[in-house]
DNA sequence: GCAAAAGTGTTAGTCATACACCCATGT
DNA sequence: ACATGGGTGTATGACTAACACTTTTGC
């Protein structure tokens, strides 16, 4: 800090840090980890995932490193939301926060250890508990860009195992727009842009017909786009 | 910064800027606000007006505060685009920035004398000049941002003057978004909004037949909006 | 055979697109 | 009278929304 002019000095003196909303998806719907806080401030008060960005480290790696501490995940989708920068959003100084939203396939998370949670835990968006610091208005940010992404890029099958069922990605849309939609429209709709790949195979042990099976054709989607095509649901 | 522990006090060493891009619409088409750098680093270059936010500033009080300086308007849009993080992306330290642009009334700007311009000046978005920092990277996330804004809500009218013509409107809209537009399904489909107010007053000195003035009723679209209509364009 | 979800088409209405001529004014 | 942009309607195709019954499996 010392190469700095004298009264540059002062400018220095802020912390950001990076929060992640982390969704994930399964039967229940649409849900969310949030930690259980192992440190002060909001000791014991659920949070969403967060750290203090390292003086010498990337914004985006900060974002990876944290999902990737608590989740054991790296090379999903993650995206950056906004920077909430309220003078006195955090009691212990002046720490700005930029936040990020990831979408991960729940079955893939294994519980790990991460230094600053005592515990971590989805939760139904519908049911959360009260949230520390400005972590409410955060997760509603990061729930509204979720919201308007999914309709315009193909980004919902990141919460999905590689194959699933059509009625199965109809609930994903469902919960997480919160609107109820008709079957055959929407097999209609999502069917006609050629994305979708039918596989060789059903779902089997279930106590009805059994659904074929379908996989998202990322190249497929990549060649359209180049061609023009825009996703829109 | 005594109050903290130890080991946290390494965090608390990076500075924030804000960086803002001003969007100005005139006969040319849409225009950005540069300043031409009056210290170093870049000093002499073209770049977007931004200054370090303060230890004890708001962040959106700091991006009003530099729009201000350079334009002396206050209360215009503005909008949070997003924050850039690359650890050299500024040659004196660790200085991460906060995006944002604003939508101004370009007759209504005066030139300021602020500390950090030794000019300033209007650039055709077509036109521009190489700019310092990444300040093109950033140039263009709010370019994008506007681009499917101004489709989304109706704040193009926040380039306008009060009273404008529909051929202005629609030359706004295709100057922004870069595309041609049929002028009779244009109107249709503007007017059907119902969000313009017809006004009893033209054009007057030009060579033409006189066009009709309108004015954005916003507290009609107010009212649309709580009734659950959406703006799409 | 019953429960449970899968799968499948048609119709009517709405919306987007394409397109060409007359009008009012200034010079 | 001519140049300039203002102002207007219709027809076609595309997309959206609404809607009900049969199929396949496990128990």
């Amino acid at each position: 800090m010392d190469h700095l002019p004298q009264e540059l000095q002062s400018y220095f003196t802020l912390a950001l840090s990076v929060d992640g909303v982390v969704f994930g998806f399964d039967q229940e719907g649409l849900k969310i980890l949030l930690i259980n806080r192992g440190a002060e401030p909001f000791r014991g008060m659920w949070a969403l995932p967060g750290d203090l960005v390292g003086p010498a480290e990337d914004l985006d790696i900060a974002a990876k490193r944290v999902l990737c501490e608590l989740t054991g995940l790296g090379n999903v989708y993650l995206e950056q939301v906004r920077t909430f920068g309220r003078i006195d959003r955090h009691p212990l100084g002046r720490v700005l926060t930029v936040a990020y939203f990831s979408l991960i396939k729940i079955e893939d998370y294994q519980v790990q250890h991460s230094s600053w949670a005592a515990d971590a835990g989805w939760f139904n968006i519908q049911k959360l508990p009260p949230l520390a610091f400005d972590h409410e208005e955060i997760l509603n940010a990061c729930l509204t860009r979720l919201r308007r992404r999914v309709r315009a890029r193909p980004i919902g099958f990141e919460l999905l195992p590689e194959k699933f069922t059509l009625s199965t990605l109809q609930h994903l849309y469902e919960s997480i727009l919160g609107t109820e939609m008709d079957k055959r429209n929407f097999r209609k709709k999502i069917l006609a842009m050629d994305l979708l790949e039918p596989l060789d195979e059903a779902q089997n042990g279930v106590a009805h017909r059994p659904a074929k099976l379908f996989r998202f054709d990322k190249a497929r989607y990549n060649q359209l786009v180049a061609e023009g095509f825009s996703f829109a649901l």
